[in-house]
DNA sequence: GGAATGACTTGCCTTTACCTTG
DNA sequence: CAAGGTAAAGGCAAGTCATTCC
């Protein structure tokens, strides 16, 4: 409350204000969730007067029930939350010395919250320091236009008729409105901001929200995308380019979709931090020119906070042992230099390179070797021996069988050439239309079967047999604090399973062994003892500059490494993942000069400045990914920098549609509308071209990125993704959080969340049983209406003194008083309404991803600050792996604002 | 300057764990 | 208790981006 409160709640308050009814989008009927729409915004305030309240009783409860910490007061906390580790993240910004401190202090902090209150008061202590509070968001009270992203300003096709049509999805709202905002902002931002927004707004929608705000200019984004959902997945063929993604599901989709509405904002993620931190320093001096305060308050902190650590890290170490910490620490301490080149390549100024400084674990462990189970296989007609070794890609081949993997030529082809280099050359199989594994296909579905009938106890004891002998590679000891290990267990051998059109799909992923492998360890700790006797790993390093514990090469592109790394839930990915938010936020503070910037260059007279101005409008705008180069051998997929002409098509007077498979070859599909500049630039860009060459040839993502870093340091095309992802949600529950109990909250946020995923294009497929388990609903809904009807029936008989008539069943049912029956009609049309509204939001997010942006992309203090300030228990929001991967994030302030 | 390398983050799908219902 | 659903965990593929190499 304190603090944070401050800018940002006052921000979106604004924008809410003004936007009243506005909220862009809600246009769309899609809207479904009721809490969405709802005009008026809430102020901020209610931070303030969250918190007071307190809520139910039970909500309360509820929180300090669950949580582990149950730190007083804050029910959201859990133990992780110590601040501390924040504050040590900030560290990579700021400077190094803090570093070693850091650790220290983090892992004792993080120790003691774990188990303890006490953390809490621990953890206090070292934060303050710096005198703020935690939050270092001040900075960002100003901003709100800028903060807001892109889309907001942009109606983004939302309001265009086409656009909104095209979105079937709920969220789509549409158009958005754009309304900008800008004020509070600095001035220059906010006139930045504002231009976007005016431009379209004006334009497009017009009005309808010019007052919009920005706020609502977030939401926008969403509503347009849904659609892409939808059809992305069928894609595969539409997009010219056509590819498919996953082999078996893909198509899905096409044919509905349209193309849905714009999205809009821009994205970009975020992430990746670790290094960074060093440059920052001194960058960010400049940087802030623009930014905010709260930059700087940030640093502060960050600097701070180290000190404290230090000391802590070495009780840490003492700890170890406790098996549940996660505890985090990381920190660098600068410890001997790698032997390795490497090391030296770390440096650049701040903290160097080193990533901890002991590093004890046990290796990894190997999948078991193949058992042969003899069932032959035939070839046209006839039983065929194999060796083991053979049998082995007999079985990985007929274990597809009802895929669609296998009706794919490529597939087909790769999997023989990769088969026959095992058969030989004078192997009775010859191809692979000949052959039947059937015999095999169901000796497989019988294990399968014969598995699943064991007893539970049974099934309790292998499990319980596995998990003793893999115990001991799950957890790694790093500076003393001991850590869960991500991916302890070596692929095994298998036929590799490219998306979409993969060139590789089908090729042999040839079992890894020892000599395979790479193990990266402490210096003064054991080597691991290879698991598999005789055998002995390739190589053994020592190098602190790396996080990984061990590599081997990627079968299917020996020019790449599978790593083993940490779990998300260590401090040090905890520690990269603050970073990677500090950054998003420090984003803010420069997003008004850096929109102002590009739009300025959308008709400088060098093409490759307009190209840069475009390409970043786009991914700020659209969230769209950088578009590295790749090669001939991967899936034909694209992003920003390497869109094809044919991938962005203009429609007059200033709608953009786009279409192609990107990441994982999910189709993105949108219609948006953009600024005159830009709509014309992009018609420079094509003219001359064909539809398979790249839009922007002047461009690659070197270029792009170098060039984003002269705006602010570190930054690169992924923060937009992080910043207009976590600004969306910050905006959204700021501005639609009203009272109600905690399940509307929850809608609430759901559908914050829902609308970020849109933005992101984050899609799944929809599920085989979805259209049953909508049946199912129905079918229950109308039981429901039933009884309704019946009781009301009982009702007016009771009334008047006559017994019930039979249920429907025929039994006879006991009197009820009216009072009784009033009630349980009341119950019951509750119960109604709240099946209706889970069955719209299932329907609604039958294609939308919700995971990946939770996971990845909202900075975790916005949920809990949130959470904290209406009462939500925190584990309402984030599940067990969550609450690990976020332990960093739980002390934060209930004011804190992104 | 661009390709290659290396290290990490991001993302969808499958499997497993867990819960509810008949 | 089996069947069915769903959410969480796990698995790995596929991106991003910094740095090094040539």
């Amino acid at each position: 409350m304190e603090n944070g409160s401050d800018s940002e709640d006052d921000k979106p308050l604004v924008f809410k204000r003004s936007n009243p009814s506005v909220k862009q989008n809600h246009v769309k009927p899609d809207v479904k969730k009721s809490s969405m729409q709802k005009p008026d915004g809430k102020s901020g305030r209610q931070v303030s007067d969250v918190r007071s309240p307190n809520g139910n009783g039970h909500d309360s409860n509820i929180q300090k029930g669950k949580t582990v910490p149950s730190t007083k007061g804050s029910p959201v906390l859990s133990p992780l939350a110590s601040p501390k580790v924040s504050s040590s993240s900030s560290k990579g910004s700021q400077v190094k010395p803090p570093v070693a401190s850091t650790k220290a202090s983090t892992s004792g902090a993080d120790k003691s919250r774990q188990h303890f209150q006490q953390n809490k008061t621990a953890t206090v202590k070292s934060e303050k320091p710096s005198g703020k509070p935690k939050d270092e968001p001040d900075s960002g009270s100003e901003d709100s236009d800028d903060d807001k992203p892109l889309n907001s300003r942009l109606p983004v096709g939302g309001s265009k008729g086409s656009i909104s049509e095209v979105n079937k999805r709920p969220g789509s709202s549409g158009p958005a409105s754009s309304a900008k905002p800008e004020i509070g902002v600095k001035e220059e931002d906010s006139e930045d901001d504002i231009p976007l927004s005016h431009k379209f707004k004006q334009k497009s929608n017009a009005g309808e929200s010019s007052n919009a705000y920005d706020s609502e200019d977030v939401k926008p984004f969403a509503s347009k995308h849904q659609q892409n959902g939808t059809s992305a997945r069928d894609n595969v063929k539409n997009p010219s380019p056509a590819l498919n993604k996953r082999p078996s599901a893909e198509v899905k989709c096409s044919g509905q979709s349209p193309v849905k509405k714009a999205k809009h904002t821009a994205a970009s993620t975020p992430v990746n931090g670790k290094k960074v931190p060093v440059r920052a320093e001194p960058k960010k001096e400049d940087d802030d020119s623009d930014d905010d305060n709260a930059t700087i308050s940030q640093r502060v902190k960050k600097t701070v906070t180290p000190v404290s650590k230090t000391s802590d890290k070495k009780k840490a170490a003492v700890s170890v042992s406790s098996s549940l910490n996660k505890v985090n620490k990381n920190s660098k301490k600068i410890t001997k230099s790698t032997q390795f080149s490497k090391s030296l390549k770390v440096p650049p100024g701040s903290g160097e390179g080193q990533k901890w400084t002991t590093l004890v674990h046990n290796g990894v462990i190997f999948p078991p070797p193949y058992k042969p189970h003899g069932v032959k296989m035939l070839y046209k007609g006839k039983p065929v021996d194999l060796t083991p070794e053979q049998e082995e890609v007999a079985t990985m081949i007929a274990v597809m069988q009802d895929t669609e993997y296998m009706t794919k030529p490529v597939f087909r082809e790769n999997v023989m050439n990769d088969w026959k280099k095992l058969l030989g050359r004078n192997h009775v199989i010859k191809n692979l239309d000949d052959c039947d594994f059937t015999p095999i296909y169901e000796w497989h579905q019988s294990e399968k079967e014969k598995k699943k009938q064991m007893s539970t106890e049974e099934k309790k004891a292998m499990k319980e047999e596995k998990l003793k002998q893999e115990e001991k590679y799950m957890w790694a000891i790093v500076d003393g604090v001991k850590e869960k290990v991500g991916n302890f267990r070596v692929e095994p051998p298998g036929l590799f399973r490219g998306r979409g059109e993969h060139p590789k799909m089908g090729k042999l992923k040839k079992r890894i062994h020892p000599s395979d492998i790479t193990i990266n360890i402490g210096e003064d700790g054991p080597i691991p003892e290879c698991p598999i006797p005789g055998e002995s790993w390739k190589e053994v390093r020592h190098d602190n500059t790396v996080t990984w514990l061990a590599y081997w090469l990627d079968p299917i592109n020996m020019k790449e490494f599978k790593y083993v790394f940490l779990a998300a839930s260590s401090s040090l990915k905890g520690q990269s993942d603050k970073e990677k938010y500090e950054k998003a936020r420090k984003l803010k503070g420069h997003i008004a000069g850096i929109r102002k910037a590009y739009t300025k260059d959308f008709a400088n007279k060098d093409v490759t400045k307009r190209q840069i101005a475009v390409a970043t409008y786009l991914i700020d705008k659209l969230a769209l990914r950088a578009g590295n180069e790749k090669d001939d051998d991967e899936a034909d997929t694209v992003g920003c920098c390497t869109l094809k002409v044919e991938n962005v098509e203009p429609s007059p007077p200033n709608i953009l549609k786009l279409d192609f498979l990107g990441k994982d070859s999910i189709r993105y599909q949108n219609e948006v509308e953009v600024e005159i500049p830009v709509f014309k630039a992009i018609q420079q860009f094509r003219s001359g071209k064909e539809g398979s060459d790249n839009l922007f040839d002047k461009l690659d993502t070197t270029k792009l990125n170098a060039h984003l870093k002269e705006l602010m340091p570190g930054l690169s095309a992924k923060v937009f993704r992080t910043y207009n992802a976590s600004i969306t949600l910050d905006d959204m529950l700021n501005k639609e959080t009203k009272g109600g109990d905690i399940s509307q909250k929850v809608a609430v946020y759901q559908h914050a969340n829902k609308e970020v995923a849109i933005i992101c294009n984050h899609q799944r497929t929809v599920s085989k049983s979805h259209s049953t388990q909508m049946l199912r609903l129905d079918e229950k809904i109308k039981e429901l209406r039933d009884l309704i009807e019946e009781l009301k029936t009982d009702l007016s008989r009771a009334k008047k003194g006559k017994p019930p008539l039979k249920g429907s069943d025929g039994k006879t049912k006991r009197n009820m008083n009216p009072e009784s029956l009033e009630k349980k009609i009341a119950q019951t049309n509750a119960k109604i309404e709240k099946m209706e509204r889970d069955k719209e939001i299932k329907e609604d997010l039958k294609t939308v991803a919700l995971g990946t942006s939770k996971i990845n992309y909202l900075d975790p203090r916005i949920t809990v600050a949130w959470c904290k300030r209406y009462e939500v228990p925190i584990e309402k929001m984030f599940n067990k792996s969550l609450l690990a991967k976020f332990a960093w994030a739980m002390d934060v302030e209930p004011t804190f604002r992104f």
